[in-house]
DNA sequence: CAGCTTATTTATCATATGAAAAATAAGACG
DNA sequence: CGTCTTATTTTTCATATGATAAATAAGCTG
């Protein structure tokens, strides 16, 4: 049999690696994979992309599932930086400049197209752990919103009534809308992430404060108009 | 064989239908199956949803895809009620209450679990269909409301600013994500959707006209505050 | 180098999948 | 009722899938 001259694929060549090694190179990649492929995307495809044979995945995992379980994690968890808490909450500065500074670093942890696929597929398949992450984000996003506002507007201490969640949601839902736009659907956004941000804060702020009836200045520091282009 | 005395199946006994009967009856069912299986549901599982046996499919449809555009079809197309037209440029009324009306009726059309779940599965697969509604979306709602606002607020009239247009984005993501939250996440969501619609828009239309520094008279006629629930 | 552990591969299984071909029977028409 | 059309089912195929068992070889220890 005449071997052809040219590159005969010199043979894979099996590395070992250390179990860690290899169970988190699995991990990072099937996250890459699933998010593009979606969690129906096949082991052996997926073990082609990691470079290794099929079977090998189950040393490493009991079953597909528990490695979709894994990603998971790694895509939900760790993704909360503790300072945001803080942030949130401090009142030494204004409301407006802590969701600005919140929502600015907030999206630069989710904008991936990455998060973003597996977090709307993992929405879609209806797993606990996205039930839990919405619950994290009315927690500790919106309930603080709307309790460190009604603070700075003046307005009694209470409970975030269901209304007042609810407007939260839109804020955060269109915020969150615009990395669907441009991670998800490819969309052609306007891509000054942080301007979008302040126009929406901006627009929010200054509105909640006329519905609610005071008359609280939420633009204090930072005065930006949509369209100007001459804040940067 | 001793047939057993029990309910042995009493035998499918096929029943004939029109051909159009049969495929628009598979296309509608086909719709349900695929809206909570997602597209990679199998045909053997919708044929058994659909009391007819999987070869049959192929006599309707030349293969699974051919089925699924046909499915998107019907959930993409059609929906737009041509009122809205109208509806969102009738100038005889206040934008406030062209936009309470069109979002009401927007939302009972596409707030649907079967509807956001398809709209979602197509938008990961990354569909022509869904970038298309998208600019749709973009063109006959987000662009009028610009372009309405403007009128309204007697700012000069020129084409939609790519700021403009994301703070409608905001707006139009923000309620989307209300019915996210209803419809896919199993969220308890403040039931009253046409109450969270009238929030959403006094707060977006009172701080645009802050933030754009006009003080137009947003809400002249719909005066209702987030949290009194007084307004019923 | 010899010997051992085990990471990795090869071979294989059982089942599920989209799809096609052939067989059957429902129902319309004379 | 007899005949014909065709909607529907039965069989079957080729391939893909998640998962397991056995074989191989990388690399550490002596």
């Amino acid at each position: 049999m005449s071997t052809v001259a040219s590159a005969a694929l010199p043979r894979p060549k099996q590395r070992r690696l250390s179990p860690e090694d290899r169970r988190s190179d699995f991990i990072r990649k099937a996250a890459e994979f699933f998010s593009e492929e979606g969690f129906d995307g096949g082991t052996r495809e997926l073990a082609r992309k990691l470079g290794v044979t099929q079977p090998l995945l189950y040393r490493y995992f009991p079953s597909k599932e528990d490695l979709i379980r894994e990603v998971y994690r790694t895509v939900y968890l760790d993704r909360w930086n503790p300072e945001w808490d803080a942030l949130l909450t401090d009142r030494s500065q204004p409301i407006r400049e802590r969701l600005q500074h919140f929502y600015e670093a907030y999206t630069d942890a989710i904008f991936t197209r990455e998060w973003m696929r597996i977090y709307l597929f993992s929405g879609l398949k209806g797993v606990e752990i996205n039930r839990w992450y919405v619950g994290i984000v009315e927690d500790r996003i919106l309930k603080r919103i709307v309790v460190e506002y009604r603070h700075e507007a003046g307005l009694p201490e209470q409970e975030p009534e269901p209304a007042e969640l609810e407007l939260g949601w839109v804020l955060h839902g269109g915020i969150f809308y615009y990395g669907v736009r441009k991670h998800i659907y490819g969309s052609n956004v306007l891509e000054d992430k942080d301007r979008v941000i302040s126009n929406a804060l901006d627009v929010f702020l200054e509105g909640i404060s006329r519905v609610f009836g005071t008359g609280v200045k939420v633009r204090s520091t930072l005065v930006r108009r949509p369209g100007s282009g001459d804040e940067g």
